[in-house]
Formats: C-alpha cells, structure tokens, sequence
RNA sequence: GUGCCUGUAGCUCAACCGGAUAGAGCUUCUGACUUCGGAUCAGAAGGUUGGGGGUUCGAAUCCCUCCAGGCACGCCA
C-alpha cells in the first residue's frame, strides 16, 4: 500500500521529468499546519543548481503536476516552496484502505535482509542492573520493527560468560561458598564470593595468584572448574529469563563468549596467514597505518603470554555469524564507551573481505537527578529486578487510587503493563544519544509524553466498544466532516510513513513521538466529536475511526515492546 | 595530549538528508464537566539552539575556533 508521501513523490518526479527538469530533493510532511500537509523544496535545490530564480522554477513544476483528486491545487510559498493540502475525501479514501489492510499500511522494506541484532548481553555472575535497560529495549524494539518490515532478525544474547572473573569466582565458590545461601539466592550469593575475592586479591597477590591459576585450570578444562563454572552460568541464566519474561523479551540464540572458545585460534592464525596481523612486542596486533583516526591505536588479537581477548572473541563472532547464520547485517546495540572497539573490529572485517552491513548502534547514559551515572547511594550499580519491580509497585498503587474496583488478577496484570511499559517508553521516547535523567514520577504519570498516557487512549478506546456491546463495523470509506476527526485519520495514514523511518538511523523515539501526537489527536477528537450518540452512517464511521486509532496504538506500542491493557 | 559523543524554554526532551516565524510535555496562569473513562481538552506565558566566526537564498543541523560535561585511547571486557 502506498503512503501519500510514495504517491506524491512519484508525481513530483513524473512532473520533473515533464518538465524536462533532473531529478531533484524529495517531498517530505510540511513542518507546520499552515503549509498544508505536504512540501517540497525541489525548485530550491534546483534553483541553485542551476542559478534560476526558484519562484519561476516552481510555478514551471506544478503546470506539469499532477495532484488527481489527492489535493487541493498546490501553491508555491515562501522562497520556492510547493505545498500540498490533502483533500478530507482522499483522506477518508486512504483511511478506509488502511483500516482494511492487517499490516495497517506499512509496506514491507523493498530489500530484505537477514540481520543478526546483539543486544542485552549482560555478564554471567553479575546481576543485570540499569544500564542494561537501554541495551535490551533498544535492541528489542529495532528488532520488533526490523521483523515487521520483513526482514529476517536473528535475536543473539552475547553473554559475557567467559574471562578473567572466572577466576575470582571459582575461587570464591571453592573457599568462601555459603551453601544455605546459595540455595536461598543463587545468584547474589555468587556476586558475593565475587566481590569478596575481588577485594582479598587486592589486597593479597596470594589470592590473585591463585585466582590466575583456577582461570586457568578452567581454560585448561578442568571438570571440577568446568563444572563449577557450568553452575554459575547456569544459575545466571535463570535470573536473566526471570527479567526477560517481565520484559516480555526473546532471543533467538544466546551465543555467549565461551560459545566462540574453540574458534579463536583459527581466527588469529587466519589474521596472520593473511598478514592483516603481525607479531609485535610479543603480541599479535592489528595496526591501521593506513586509516588516519585509527593510525595510532593497534588492536591486540592474542596477548603475549598466548590468551586471547576480547576482540578475537568478537571477530570470531562476526565470521560466525556471516558464514554459518548467513547474515547480511549485524547490529550491536552497545554502549558508547565501545565505539573504538567495534571501529577496529569493522576494519579488520572490512579487510579480511567482509561486505556484510556492520553498525554499531550507541546510546547515552542513564543519570541521576544529580546527573551523576545512576548507582545507588553505596556507589553499586542498581539492581534491574529492584527496578522493575519498584515500576509495578508504583504503577500498582496509582491503580489503588485510580480503579480500586477492579478483580485483583486484572490489577496485577495492568500494574506490570503499565509499570514495564513505562520504564522501556520513558527510555525509547529519548534520543539514544543523549544521556537522561531517570525519574519516577515522570515516567509513570498520566500526563504528557509517558507509556501511561498512551495506553489510556487506548483504553478509552476500548471502553467505548465495551459500551457500545459491539465491534468494529465493516465500513468502505469514512465519512469525514469536523476538523478533529480529519486530524484524527490523517496522523493515522502517517503511520506507515513513520515506522520505516526509525531504521534509517535506529531512533525508536521517532515512534514514540508519533504515537504520542497520535494520542494526542484521538484525545481532541474524543473531545469534540460523539461517536455512540450518532445517527448512521456517522456513527460506524466514527466507531471505525476509533477502532483504527486503537489498532495502530496498539500496534505501535508493540512494536515499542509496550503492552496494551483493556482497562487501567 | 589525541580522538569520539553531548550541550536547545526554569525542568525533561523533539525537530527525518540544510528549509519557512525552533516544537511538545512538566511547571505556572486562564477557560471547558447533567461527558462515549476530566486519567481529558482548548488557550496564554516561557528561546541570542553553550560562546564567537564562516559557507548560502536559508544553519539547531555543514566547516573552523573556543567553553563546559562525559567517554575512550596496545596486552580488562
């Protein structure tokens, strides 16, 4: 299905090719109401191409323009500017088309491809905390929008399962482990032994000596360490699907790092046998002499005592994930502090003759109102299950208050949609980017740009169908006659302009920002315009218009990662 | 020291590839409820886009420079 913007892209380029003009600039939405809806700024761009007064070029464009029976006539403003008003019929015309269609009017990317996403990779003996929530979500919802535009997404949950703390917690598990305390919490039982042998080997080399030498028992396969570590793995596991079933997040595979162990070697040997590496001081390096920003920062692929690191474990991943998952793209949505990591890892793919779509996707920060890094005030990284679980606690109580009549498995089931869905909207409705200050009270309010306030518009929606004791009506076209409700049906034709989008630079906030306007616009349209009271054709036209507007916020909070309740 | 990222209303954030008078929300103020959920809506106020230069018809956006904060820079991940 075409969007209004595909069809007058179209014409704008059937007009300049009538018009014996080259192809030029694009029509996009009008930055303001009062340009109509759509605009281009092709005579500009041509005009100064080609040193021509843009009035005159404009005027030219639209004698050969074609506008049908989308538009009012276009009009040439400003500086050069063609605009281009939407007519209520066309409107009413691509709303019915969209109500009829499943994929709401979003066409499936031209080029599909098969994508490996790594996102999440959160650390074995290590509980998974805040930082851990822009990665998992970001990586989700691009997914979820990826899967949606018909790509092919492999989910891959990179655990950090294998390295030096190894060492530290098989040491710990052999000399300091409180049995009745593992049994009652696995997993803080290991970070204890953890930290406890962290701060003894700083302070006594014994310890670390004997930590280096369990580390390498383990890498040796030692079956008493293997196993050992096979539990810690394990038990971690467990409190990683606890979180991700309240995050209602899935992965396809999870290829840890010791998934790659037997590959490294291989790796390293090819680096070298190609010459991309060399020996240096003992180690084998990567240099890029020849790739100015990276000309001063070599990459170790093999340590000088023999071990690998982690940038081996990574390139043994992109060939893994090339040559056996067949991708034609990965995407690691990891934080910032990595960007000189992935540069290198690229450049070595690049060289070793890799062609597959490489990005890193970053993000900021989460602050505290201090905008300090957020840690609790002990100075530890807080605790995502306390997170999560504080969100539906809270969200729980605003129920209390807001709805105390409802059944108490109805009130559990909403505090976790609205509480989870706060926390992950609060986070993709902000730039990845910038850093931001987490607060409760802004996430979970009912006002302004929050998961609560969308999905009160759906549920208003509901509720009318509830009242209504019937379903949507099977309309053709819609009538469409006030201000509010052409509003209303033009956001919801703009749906399947918006979600494409997102991936052009990986910015689910675009998405969010359009589901709020859209909310938005059903809240003024419910405002001013009765549905129920209405005589026929009226009435199903607005009721088909009202369920459209669900669907789509329904939708698009899916595609967030956020769930819908049919009451709060 | 070098490189990368960020800096927009009092606060939290938008602005797609250079477009028109930089937009929302929160807060504050003013209106609207015998209502399909007022958990809302309509309106007002709020700006030297960190500073200064430059490029051009046009800059928050591109270039240079300075300031502030963050991160990274050969054997941790």
């Amino acid at each position: 299905m075409e969007t209004f913007q595909t069809i007058l892209a179209k014409r704008l380029s059937d007009a300049l090719i009538a018009a014996g003009l080259p192809h030029a600039a694009e029509l996009t939405p009008a930055t303001d109401p009062r340009f109509g809806d759509y605009q281009t700024n092709a005579a500009l761009v041509l005009g100064k191409e080609r040193s021509e007064n843009p009035k005159i070029l404009a005027a030219k464009i639209l004698t050969q323009f074609d506008v049908g029976d989308l538009c009012d006539p276009p009009t040439v403003a400003g500086a050069g500017f063609i605009n281009f008003t939407l007519r209520a019929d066309a409107i009413a015309r691509k709303a019915g088309e969209v109500l009829r269609n499943e994929r709401l009017g979003v066409a499936k990317a031209k080029s599909t491809r098969r994508i490996v996403i790594d996102f999440g990779s959160p650390n074995v003996a290590k509980p998974m905390h805040v930082g851990h929530i822009r990665s998992t979500a970001l990586g989700d919802a691009l997914a979820r929008i990826a899967q949606f535009l018909g790509h092919e997404v492999i989910r891959d949950n990179h655990v950090g399962d294998w390295g030096t703390q190894f060492g530290m917690v098989i040491y710990g598990w052999k000399n300091l482990l409180d049995r009745e305390a593992l049994q009652r919490d696995p997993l803080a039982e290991i970070v204890r032994i953890y930290k406890e042998t962290n701060e003894r080997s700083a302070k006594d080399p014994q310890v670390g000596e004997a930590c280096r030498r369990e580390l390498v028992k383990l890498q040796a396969g030692d079956r008493e360490n293997v196993r050992i570590w096979n539990e810690c793995v394990a038990f971690s596991m467990q409190d990683f699907d606890h979180i991700y079933k309240l995050l209602d997040i899935h992965y396809d595979i999870q290829c840890g790092e010791s998934f790659y162990n037997d590959r490294l070697p291989g790796v390293v040997d090819r680096l070298l046998k190609s010459g991309v590496a060399e020996i240096s001081e003992g180690a084998v390096v990567v240099f890029f002499r020849d790739i100015p920003e990276l000309a001063d920062k070599p990459c170790i692929v093999r340590k000088r005592d023999g071990g690998f690191n982690y940038a081996t474990t990574d390139l043994a991943t992109v060939d893994y994930r090339i040559n056996d998952l067949k991708a034609d793209g990965i995407w690691y949505v990891v934080g910032a502090p990595q960007i000189l990591h992935f540069k290198q890892i690229f450049a070595i793919a690049r060289r070793e003759g890799y062609s597959a779509d490489l990005r890193h996707i970053t993000f900021g920060s989460i602050l505290r109102a201090d905008r300090k890094i957020m840690k609790t005030r002990s100075g530890e990284n807080v605790p995502l299950r306390d997170l999560l679980e504080e969100a539906c606690k809270r969200a729980r109580k605003i129920i209390e208050e807001k709805n105390p009549d409802l059944s108490e498995t109805d009130k559990i089931d909403i505090a976790q949609k609205i509480g989870i869905g706060a926390i992950k909207y609060f986070d993709l409705s902000q730039y990845r980017m910038t850093d931001y200050v987490f607060s409760w009270e802004k996430m979970l309010s009912l006002q302004g740009n929050t998961a609560p306030y969308l999905q009160n518009a759906y549920v208003r929606i509901r509720s009318i169908f509830r009242k209504a004791g019937e379903s949507a009506p099977n309309i053709g076209n819609l009538i469409l006659k006030s201000p509010a409700e052409i509003n209303l049906a033009k956001r919801l034709c703009q749906f399947a302009e918006v979600v494409p989008q997102v991936l052009n630079d990986f910015r689910p906030n675009i998405l969010a920002n359009y589901l709020f306007e859209l909310a938005n616009s059903f809240h003024a349209f419910y405002e001013t315009c009765q549905v129920l009271k209405l005589e026929e054709p009226a009435r199903s036209s607005r009721l088909a218009l009202c369920d459209l507007a669900g669907r789509v916020l329904q939708r698009g909070l899916d595609l967030l990662g956020i769930k819908v309740p049919e009451k709060m």
